[in-house]
DNA sequence: TTAGACTATTGCCTTGGGTCAAGATGTTGC
DNA sequence: GCAACATCTTGACCCAAGGCAATAGTCTAA
């Protein structure tokens, strides 16, 4: 159903799994030099992960940082009754785990067949204090994520089911082009229930939704779960609300 | 109608305005031992707003970053239309203007009278690379943050209006506490339509809602904006869900 | 104290998106 | 190829929250 793009190496006279990985530059990885990377392949392993497998659970333990190297993860917190909010998905580059307190604040779960990098907090930790310009980058990676948070808090809180969707589409096309993937027709790997409870939606409102922009000639739903975005300039314009 | 309670020294003999900084112990300048207090302060210089009074606009060079030390804050986005996320509230100790790319993600703009501390990033990313342990409490409040932002979303996207604001309320009492103020009754010195636009809803509907909770004796409305939390345990349950 | 200007509350009605319930359309294994 | 199961779509109805408008408080300045 989904295919990995291994980010694993091919060539092993590379002295490590790192110096082969193909995402590295995506990563918070990316400003370490030789030495220093052979340190850091000191202490990862890899986990892959079949879709619908759990990574952690909220409020476990934060004993790993990850990186994701292929696939899509979906990281989400839940309320008692069942309601859930999928507070981000994950593509190759995105790293998941960073936590101030001492446990998650998030589960974190397959969404397609997926590989990480697992690296055990208290020894990146020391890398990164012997290393600033790993933390330094973590920053900047996390200062990002914050922007994202808050473009999606303005999205929850105050776009319509159209406005929200085609955000969506577009966000996810943006990073596919980031990672040197197809940004149209853009991959949507996820089921509508993930993208309604990524969006503050129902299921069968996204459905809908997605049945109006096709209707209107704006998308097109292609076999495999890719959308074709046929007017780029109306979508941008539905998106950020005009 | 809002005074400030100064976080500016009382005295002088200090060596600087830093050293004599009383919300210090809950900013990013915390790890600093006297001498970095010196080279802090000289970069450092200090802002007053009045109620309304703009800080930054979103989209405008991101030239500085910000300590609050007295009074309170909000930073917000914009849609075109004049839709409006408040992304977040910020109090004494909270700092704003991290910004990943060139430019501000956000506006900022006084809730009450406020004071701040004013740093210029470049020399300050200066600071950040001679004290990586300055870097490393940076990325520890951003990770915090990060949480605190998944928090919002699970409240934008998944909770009733009743839910959002007895949420909203509780998280008040708990950031009050923590800087060593009144939890109950906790001072809630913005707008019915600034809680609105935090909490994705209408200024009617946060009235209403109010007035439920009032009339269910959940909480007592007081002169001067404050609000008495009048049981606890309903209203930690109202918030989880339950 | 009173006029003027906000800000908050309340009532009445509307509506976007939720809920419930069928179908339709894939997918997977055999 | 074809059950058996999943997911997705569609339809009919409902309701929590929004929109609009009138009123009631609250604060400020003179």
């Amino acid at each position: 159903m989904t295919s990995l793009q291994p980010a694993e190496p091919r060539d092993r006279a590379a002295a490590s799994p790192c110096h082969a990985c193909t995402v590295r530059h995506l990563t918070f990885c990316q400003p370490l030099d030789d030495e220093e990377l052979k340190q850091l392949s000191a202490i990862v392993a890899s986990v892959e992960l079949v879709p619908g497998d759990p990574l952690f659970d909220e409020s476990e333990p934060a004993t790993h940082l990850f990186n994701v190297t292929a696939g899509t993860m979906k990281v989400y917190k839940l309320l008692p009754d069942g309601r859930r909010q999928i507070t981000g998905f994950l593509f190759p580059g995105d790293f998941l785990g960073l936590a101030k307190a001492e446990t998650y604040a998030y589960s974190a779960e397959a969404v397609t067949h997926a590989a990480l990098c697992r690296f055990p907090r208290k020894k990146l930790e020391e890398l990164l204090s012997r290393y600033p310009k790993l933390e330094s980058r973590l920053l900047g990676l996390a200062s990002h994520e914050l922007a994202a948070a808050q473009e999606q808090m303005l999205l929850l809180g105050r776009k319509s089911a159209k406005e929200k969707i085609v955000s969506f589409l577009l966000s996810l096309a943006e990073r596919a082009a980031r990672r040197g993937q197809s940004g149209n027709p853009v991959a949507v790997p996820m089921s509508r229930t993930d993208i309604g409870d990524y969006l503050g939606l129902t299921t069968e409102t996204v459905s809908r939704t997605f049945t109006q922009l096709k209707t209107a000639g704006l998308i097109g739903l292609m076999p495999g779960g890719r959308v074709d975005l046929r007017d780029l300039v109306a979508l941008r314009n539905l998106a950020e609300g005009y």
